[in-house]
DNA sequence: GACCTGCTGCGGCATG
């Protein structure tokens, strides 16, 4: 798009730059450059690696390029001397012609690549080496790896752009790119690195991310454009019944075309399209990721053309692809984040000297508070600082492999690559030595004579060259999509006992709401779950008559607020409960949004409820759920609704946790313990353990595993023994969605008592409704195994007692319980009979000794006559029978005396005979024990055959 | 936990 003129900056940079660009910034017909433009030039023409920011629009691209054409015209650059980084396709054919344009009147040749560059023109860069080339993070990786040829013009680089650098510096594509920039610079050396973002806070640190070796000095260039801005803030008032229909005829009385509404779901695109539509507007269109690509093409193409009125978008407008002048921007609901905020409204165009203007419509009073505390801290000029990924050990391997591939590297070479990357900073040798030995080990990598690292067979086992269509395991890949981090999203087949298909499911909803137990409709039918494979991808289910239990479907609640967005709103709500807000200028408020606050005012006025803070745990007692409403980003809370939740679920199956950034709740009925007291009462170090126990049990684990485990060559059911990569994922969704540290802090605050209990005696507050209204979530369940020993851990049960805890079919049950019993079960059970009640009692072999001793369980295995003889028939799997005699003493005072007769390790079966007096029944039977644990089945026996003895005296 | 993004190189041979 062309830069429009801005009319200030520092008057006399042009001059700098080399006559045959200012010839060509003539011939453009611009006559001034502008700010950002005008600021770039001296710290670029003098060798500083640079980070501009600027909103959209801005000429950015040019800022960045012009003074690097001026300087590949002085140093007679040979190719490739520059690239051009991106991270969308889209915007590098738009690129690569604003590019051209300018560098092939200065006679440089410009190539442009990613996964859509048709083979012909992808093979012309061979043939006429491009002095500067546009493309993708991944398609770059690619080049590094496995482009032989092309990687030798790697070594003339001097110059690296990056586009849009706030998309990915808090992201593994981040961490990939600084990789591959640490590599180009072994290649080439200290190159300048030009780095374009969005508005964000700190920008040295996203500079500090991608500098990596490099020992030229950072600069920061920026402009501020607060002066200019002005938010109103709007609200939908409607009941529910009529909400989207009042929302619709919100957007279209707001409408100037072409207006941008930026919505958090595709789901409340379509909404609200459907809705203008039935009203018979047309020109308003949909533009989100579902929608088919050509037609988002044609979309776009429609709105610079000036064809269009309205477009409702979700993130995939957000980034800089042109679609011509924007000239009102609507946010429906608050975005969570300044910087989201701030991206979206610099999509609107800008005049000079007018004021930007941008709406954002709150659709409840809660959300009224978000979206003005979003707007006051854009018109004071605050914003998120971006996090910046640490260690991430799947990333190391993942680069080790890559330079793998390359054939170029030591082990010593590829630490230093890493070590000198910010993403890894802190990463020891150690560490990495121990890494580099699990790849060896699981055969991704090799290392060959010349030291230099190699891919491994089981690398070529996942990344094949043929896997094509064909894929018959979910681990087999394309060899392409190596280069991507990018996970993918699957489905879950759902597939009745028998092997027939009945649908299928969205993995995200499987791994976040469905459980074992639960029954679904699908294809008109009513199902119960009976297992969830996550290894691969199915859902096992059976028919029943029984009713749907009320399975919600998914109905995220939106993006979360930042911490800062978070701290704002604490303000906010202070004020409000204080009777009195405080709106900076260029905020403005409509009538329904001013009605709504007062509204919200009074009530908080004739309840008197407390107002939540980050140092004030409000009790709340609501029909269901017990609400701890306090302040806190969510991750925080989390953590400690799911060390509370993973503590009832000992008790119950059927406790869950609420989760937002107000509170958390639990169901009351699930809690036979004080929460509060529970958490304040652990010491640190219990505290961090039971938080990484909590992790591990999460639905958020199961995807981090899923996505991770390949690259370490791992392709069965990821274990705990795989210590390695299990504590990676684990480490890795406490980063992501856990934070143990605030966590504890807040409970030190509860403990010093900076942190109050109050209980909220009045009406439930809005803040304690809203917490009741998230979506549950519960305790990954892997499997049917799993649930049955974690239901039997310390205790013993029949089968129909599980069943009934379990709420799974009895049948169901037994053949699980018999696959259990065998050595090759992750979960070893074993049963005995309960002599009180002639039940067969099923137990974990861990638990045998504390199930014998048990007050309930004891007298099963406390035979009265202890100086009688017993016969042993023991078989192994081969049919090798042995048999021993025992006396009971023994049995109890010497156990391990009794474990060393046995020759086996694995016993297929043991017979206990009596040798003292009389016993006309079939011998007691235990088939698949393990040697451990037969002193406490023949006790068990024993029990059993004198207690029949004695029921039928002969003599 | 809402949304979004990405994806063989190279040489040799046949054909028009």
């Amino acid at each position: 798009m062309p830069a429009k003129p801005v009319g200030v900056g520092a008057p006399g940079s042009l001059e700098m730059l080399q006559e045959k660009v200012r010839e060509l910034i003539r011939k453009k017909g611009w006559e001034r450059l502008t700010e950002i433009q005008e600021k770039a030039i001296k710290p670029i023409l003098e060798g500083h690696n640079v980070v501009i920011v600027a909103p959209t629009g801005y000429g950015k691209t040019e800022a960045a390029l012009l003074p690097v054409l001026s300087k590949m015209l002085e140093e007679r650059a040979e190719p490739v001397a520059a690239l051009y980084i991106t991270p969308l396709r889209a915007l590098i054919n738009d690129i690569y012609e604003r590019i051209n344009w300018w560098a092939s009147q200065l006679g440089f040749v410009v190539a442009r690549k990613h996964g859509d560059v048709p083979h012909s023109e992808r093979a012309r860069r061979l043939r006429k080496v491009p002095h500067i080339l546009v493309t993708t993070p991944e398609s770059l990786e690619i080049d590094l790896d496995w482009a032989s040829k092309f990687r030798s013009y790697y070594r003339n680089l001097r110059w690296v752009i990056i586009d849009e650098v706030h998309e990915i510096v808090s992201t593994k594509r981040g961490v990939q790119l600084a990789i591959l920039l640490e590599r180009f610079r072994r290649l080439a050396g200290d190159f300048q690195l030009i780095m374009i973002s969005a508005t964000i806070g700190e920008p040295s640190i996203t500079g500090r991310a991608f500098i990596g070796s490099s020992r030229r000095p950072l600069s920061i260039v920026s402009i501020d454009r607060r002066k200019e801005l002005e938010i109103l803030v709007d609200y939908v008032d409607a009941p529910s019944t009529t909400f989207w229909r009042r929302a619709a005829e919100k957007l279209l009385s707001r409408m100037e075309p072409l207006t941008l509404v930026f919505v958090n779901s595709k789901h409340v695109a379509e909404r609200l399209h459907s809705e203008i539509e039935k009203m018979g507007i047309e020109g308003v269109v949909v533009h989100h990721a579902s929608v088919f690509g050509e037609e988002r093409r044609r979309i776009e193409r429609m709105a610079k053309e000036g064809k269009l009125k309205m477009i409702i978008a979700t993130k995939t407008l957000e980034l800089g692809i042109d679609i011509g002048s924007v000239k009102r921007v609507i946010l429906f609901r608050p975005a969570g984040r300044v910087s989201s905020l701030i991206q979206r409204l610099g999509r609107s165009g800008h005049t000079i000297g007018g004021k930007m203007k941008g709406i954002i419509i709150a659709s409840d009073e809660l959300e009224l508070l978000e979206a003005i505390a979003e707007a006051r801290l854009t018109l004071e000029g605050k914003v998120e600082v971006p996090e910046i990924p640490a260690k991430p050990l799947d990333m190391a391997a993942r680069a080790v492999l890559g330079m793998a591939l390359s054939g170029m590297y030591t082990v010593d070479e590829a630490y230093e690559v890493l070590s000198n990357v910010y993403y890894f900073r802190g990463l020891s040798r150690e560490e990495f030595d121990e890494l580099v030995k699990y790849l060896i080990e699981n055969k991704m990598i090799k290392i060959g004579e010349d030291c230099r690292i190699s891919a491994g067979s089981q690398f070529y086992r996942i990344w094949r060259f043929d896997a094509g269509d064909s894929r018959f395991s979910w681990w087999v890949h394309n060899f392409s999509e190596f280069f991507t981090t990018m996970g993918e999203k699957t489905t879950y087949i759902v597939k009745t006992t028998d092997g027939k298909t009945v649908g299928e499911l969205d993995s995200d909803y499987v791994i976040r709401m469905l459980r074992i137990g639960h029954v679904i409709r699908l294809a008109g039918r009513n199902w119960q779950v009976i297992n969830i494979d996550e290894h691969s991808s199915k859902v096992i289910v059976t028919e029943t008559q029984g009713e749907t239990t009320a399975v919600p479907f998914w109905k995220g609640q939106g993006p979360q607020a930042s911490r800062l967005v978070l701290s704002e709103i604490e303000k906010v709500i202070q004020e409000v409960h204080g009777g009195s807000l405080r709106l900076p200028k260029g905020l403005m408020l409509s009538d329904d949004a001013r009605r709504a606050l007062e509204r919200l005012m009074s009530e908080i006025k004739k309840y008197y409820y407390p107002a939540p803070s980050r140092d004030t745990i409000i009790v709340e007692r609501l029909p269901e759920e017990i609400v701890y409403v306090t302040l806190a980003p969510e991750k925080v809370l989390r953590t400690l609704a799911y060390l509370v939740m993973m503590e009832a679920y000992r008790n119950s199956s059927e406790v869950y946790a609420k989760v937002s950034h107000y509170g958390f709740g639990l169901p009351v009925n699930a809690l036979d313990f004080d929460p509060l007291e529970f958490l304040s009462g652990m010491d640190r170090e219990e505290f961090m353990q039971r938080v990484w126990e909590a992790a591990s049990r999460s639905p958020f684990f199961v995807e981090v595993a899923h996505n991770i485990q390949l690259v370490f060559g791992v392709t069965r059911r990821l274990r705990k023994s795989d210590k390695l990569v299990y504590e990676e994922a684990v480490r890795q969704t406490l980063q992501e969605y856990f934070d143990p540290e605030s966590a504890w802090a807040l409970l030190e605050g509860l403990r010093k008592g900076r942190v109050k209990v109050k209980v909220n005696q009045s009406r439930s507050s809005i803040y304690a409704r809203l917490v009741a209204r998230e979506t549950p979530e519960r305790p990954w369940i892997g499997s049917v195994e799993e649930l049955i020993a974690e239901t039997l851990r310390g205790m013993a049960f029949t089968a129909e007692e599980l069943a009934e805890a379990l709420s799974l079919p009895e049948s169901l049950i037994e053949v699980k319980l018999r696959d259990m019993r065998k050595p090759t079960s992750e979960y070893r059970v074993f049963s005995f009979i309960d002599v009180d009640t002639g039940e067969q009692r099923w137990a974990l072999v861990e638990d045998a000794e504390t199930v014998a001793r048990s007050e309930e369980f004891s007298s099963s295995f406390n035979p009265p006559m202890k100086d009688s003889l017993y016969m042993l028939l023991i078989k192994n799997d081969t049919g090798s029978l042995i048999h021993a005699i025992v006396r009971l003493n023994d049995v109890i005072e010497k156990p391990e005396q009794v474990v060393k007769q046995i020759p086996f390790n694995e016993v297929y079966e043991l017979k206990v005979v009596p040798l003292t007096g009389y016993y006309e029944g079939q011998p007691p039977k235990y088939q698949h024990v393990p040697r451990s644990i037969v002193p406490y089945l023949v006790l068990n026996a024993a029990t059993l055959i004198q207690k029949m003895q004695m029921n039928n005296p002969i003599f």
